[in-house]
DNA sequence: TACTTATTGATATTAGATACTAATAAGGAT
DNA sequence: ATCCTTATTAGTATCTAATATCAATAAGTA
C-alpha cells in the first residue's frame, strides 16, 4: 500500500520550485534547508517514485546526474555543454518518429528521447567578455 | 606530440571486432585476454582519444555506461531496456531538425543525439519462456 | 645511442546512484 | 483513541563508471 508521507510532498513542490530541470542533489540542498534532517536517499528515492507515478518527469543525460522537471507532458531538452544546465526546448514532439526506421530488426520500439546539444545565451555572453 | 602505441592499436581492433557497440569494460574484457597487463585506465583513455580523433563514435547512454561504435558516420541508436544492449537504427539521419524548434531563446545549437527505447528479439523472446 | 616527454600501469579518488537495516510513522483495524 | 502491520525513512555502506595521480616505461626525434 502507497503511504502519503511528508517527505514527498516537500520533495515534490521543491522540483516545482527549481524551474530549471534540478538535479537531485539541487532538489536535496533546497529540500535540507527546510527539513535538515531528510536522506540524500530519500530525496532519490522519492524522486524516482514521482516520476514513475508521472508525477514528474526524470531526464536522464547522457554523462551526466539525471534532471527532474514539473513540465509532465513529453518534449525534448538542450543541454548547455558548457554549464551542463538542461532547458525544454519548444518543438513538437513526435509521436510517429519510429515509422522512419527503415527496417526495426525484430525490435519492439516504446518511445524515444532526444537531447540537443547547444551553448545556452549565457554562457554565449560570458565568451565574449 | 601524439604517439602510436601498440595498446591504441589492440583497443581500435578490439572495438571493430565487437560489433554490438562494447562499453568500455567490454573492450577492457577482450583487450585483456591478449594484453594480459593493460591498465582499464589504458582503455578509458584510448576510447576518448578514438572518439576525439573520430576513428570511433562514443555514444553516451542515459544511465548507463558509454558505448564505442566502429561504425564511423551519424547515425541513431536503440537501446534495449531488458538487456542494455545498443544497436544501430537504420534511419536518415536528420540534420536540419533543428529548424522544427519554434523559440531558440538565444540557444546556439552544435547537435543533436536520439536514442530509442525499445525491447530486443531476444529479450523479446525470452518473455514468452 | 641518448634524450625528451607522451603514455602506461596501478591505484586512489570522484560522482551519481542504489542497497541495507534498524527505527519511525502512515493509516487501517479494533 | 489505541494497537498493529508494514511502507518509508535516516544514516551509512556499497556499487559502477569514469577520471586523477604519479612513478615507471617507451615512442620517436635529435
Amino acid at each position: 500500500m502507497q503511504r502519503n508521507t511528508l517527505q514527498q510532498i516537500i520533495i515534490l513542490n521543491a522540483v516545482a520550485e527549481l524551474h530549471c530541470h534540478a538535479s537531485a542533489d539541487e532538489v536535496y540542498d533546497l529540500v535540507s534547508k527546510k527539513y535538515p534532517n531528510i536522506s540524500r536517499a530519500t530525496v532519490y528515492r522519492n524522486l524516482n517514485k514521482l516520476a514513475e507515478a508521472h508525477k514528474i518527469i526524470k531526464v536522464q543525460i547522457p554523462n551526466g546526474a539525471d534532471r527532474f522537471d514539473h513540465q509532465c507532458f513529453d518534449h525534448y531538452h538542450v543541454i548547455c555543454t558548457k554549464c551542463k544546465k538542461v532547458f525544454d526546448v519548444e518543438m513538437p514532439y513526435m509521436k510517429d518518429i519510429e515509422s522512419n526506421i527503415k527496417d526495426t530488426k525484430g525490435f519492439t520500439f516504446t518511445g524515444h528521447n532526444i537531447v540537443f546539444n547547444g551553448i545556452c545565451p549565457e554562457c554565449e555572453k560570458l565568451k565574449n567578455v
